[in-house]
DNA sequence: ATATTAAATTGACACGCGTAAAATACTTAA
DNA sequence: TTAAGTATTTTACGCGTGTCAATTTAATAT
């Protein structure tokens, strides 16, 4: 930079404002500026430039698990209003695993971003600490997956919204739906769901059936095929109608229908209705498409990134912690 | 670190060889730093460790469209491989904008990564400039788009093979197929697929149809189902077999074949039979299931890793620049 | 026990830029 | 034209770690 303000006829100290935001400086300077970046193509340190900063323009994003659509969809959202307003977004994945997600969470501590947004994945209280403290040294919003008390602040999806919607929705249109969901779920939400459809179905005085199916990871559409195969086979089902905890869970289950030769829709020569939560990107490209409830991915990622900033220009600190949730919308398509 | 070496008992320069590789300092210091470590939450700041190295341990990716499945999974590959060796992932998504996947060459120059993992954007000529400066200074493996002579080298998948696999099964088991694509296709393989096409087309002394949809953007789902709509209702084929330039249109084409009642499949009370490329993650679940010719996914991804890691041990010079092409592999499911 | 080798310590400099204080030059308006 | 206000320059320090050379200590082999 030294060299570079020499050859371009410039203090130091201004080309360094300048990089910091090229509006600080006089018009006159700026345009030389610019003309002398084009001759010398000098950039600046990234380290340099963050280890004396008191507050970097980075923003660290953490998702569980990044070939999920719906948190590459979120993702991509929240990345482009981080570049929108100035911000350079660092995407990390955890992979499914709580110990990468720690490891993210040293290396994102080591960052010194401005603020992190973060999808947790479901973590055993034990291992609440480590997170705990990281939000005490990191400003941080937490989105999809709420973890009690941690953060700045949580914005999601309203779960009972998801599965009040479609029960009554299903109900009043048929028979009250199965729950059909993975035995141990990958992501939080999913218990969250099954508790509603317990209530919900209490509610309506019916007979709740969960049913619960095998099979670890992230490969949602094979886990539910697999289920919906098994469940098709050994005619398990106490209805006609079957709610999925997760539209990828649903995928899969039309899948194992269609295989199965058994018709998947809401008119009479149908044998069976299906249902989802989420609204995956894939949803509506299902045959038949598939009925869902949708999250308002534009909401929920512009709210977050929004909650950020603001917490951000706040220094860091929020009076109180906020939790954001939003409804769900029934979206019906042909499977249910 | 001085305070906590001090603390621990430990010289720093010690920790510090410590931090770069645990292994490096005899057994008993070793635990004495995690004993250390556990007491007084010491880490390293990111920027000093790296202000000064001649050789950072990070690396980053670089995808065209991070919601896109296909280089979800291929980024969650590398990533994974990445960390198993110990390096920390960057990921990186040009958003579709050849903007934004300069202002990523430009953090990454400054990022000073020990290498650069890359899947360009397919680039007008006039914009060579940058990522041809780009890959002067960082060691940087091209894969699935490759840029005539850029980078040290390129990994991908034959497009040609692509076509010649579908192309010769379907014309061995019915009429051969139309060519359903983009007119202006965010992918630059797509162009190749067509020009594949049209040779083998030509070979067989067959009459090709290519027939080009409107739509722009990475929703190719959706123009996909809208190209097919309007052909369905036009009636627009030269014959009853179609192979879609990627599965992302497939989808949207078996998409819309549902909603017009249109069955699709190889059986003999089918109207037409679709087939796609690449064996998206999602093929598998459609309805009928999608024939296709797959990416060998996990040998892409770990040979472009293998590459890069290489690369970087021998100083990020390479004797010469080498193109791997991966065939396909024909997937036979019951769209065709 | 001694020689040999490997590892750790000491002390010191370097990295490239942010940032602050004080001095100076420029701009704008009265 | 002058004064007030603003932008720029000068000068200098500091950030937290990597890295190196010289020295001391510990481990291993003879």
């Amino acid at each position: 930079m030294e060299d570079f303000a020499q050859a371009s006829g410039i203090s130091r100290p201004t080309i360094s404002k300048f990089f910091n935001d090229p509006s600080s400086v006089r018009e006159s300077l700026k345009s030389k500026i610019e003309a002398a970046l084009e001759k010398y193509d000098y950039y600046p340190n990234f380290y340099a430039i963050n280890q004396n900063r008191q507050l970097t323009k980075n923003i660290g994003i953490v998702v569980p698990y990044v070939s999920d659509p719906f948190f590459a969809e979120i993702a991509r959202n929240l990345e482009r209003r981080c570049i929108d307003v100035g911000y350079t977004p660092f995407l990390f994945s955890s992979h499914g695993e709580q110990a990468q997600e720690n490891a993210i969470l040293d290396t994102l501590r080591s960052l010194k971003p401005a603020g992190v947004l973060m999808a947790p994945l479901g973590r055993r209280s034990s291992d609440k600490n480590k997170i705990e403290k990281f939000c005490k040294n990191v400003p941080t919003i937490l989105f999809d997956s709420n973890i009690e008390g941690l953060g700045a602040a949580f914005i999601g999806s309203d779960n009972y919204s998801f599965v009040s919607q479609t029960v009554e929705y299903l109900n009043s249109t048929g028979s009250a739906p199965s729950f059909f969901e993975m035995r141990y779920p990958a992501n939080p939400n999913a218990n969250k769901r099954r508790e509603a459809y317990l209530k919900i179905m209490e509610s309506l005085k019916l007979k709740p059936q969960v049913i619960k199916i095998e099979g670890t990871g992230w490969e949602f559409e094979e886990i539910g095929r697999q289920g919906a195969l098994k469940l098709l086979r050994e005619n398990g089902m106490d209805t006609n109608t079957i709610l999925c905890s997760n539209d990828r869970l649903a995928i899969g289950f039309l899948s194992a229908c269609s295989e199965m030769g058994v018709k998947v829709g809401k008119t009479k020569n149908c044998d069976l209705r299906v249902a989802g939560c989420d609204d995956s990107p894939y949803s509506r490209f299902t045959s038949p498409p598939l009925t869902t409830a949708a999250h308002d991915y534009h909401t929920v990622s512009d709210n977050a990134a929004l909650a950020l900033f603001e917490l951000i220009n706040n220094g860091g600190k929020s009076k109180k912690r906020t939790e954001t949730l939003y409804s769900a919308k029934l979206v019906l398509r042909d499977s249910a």
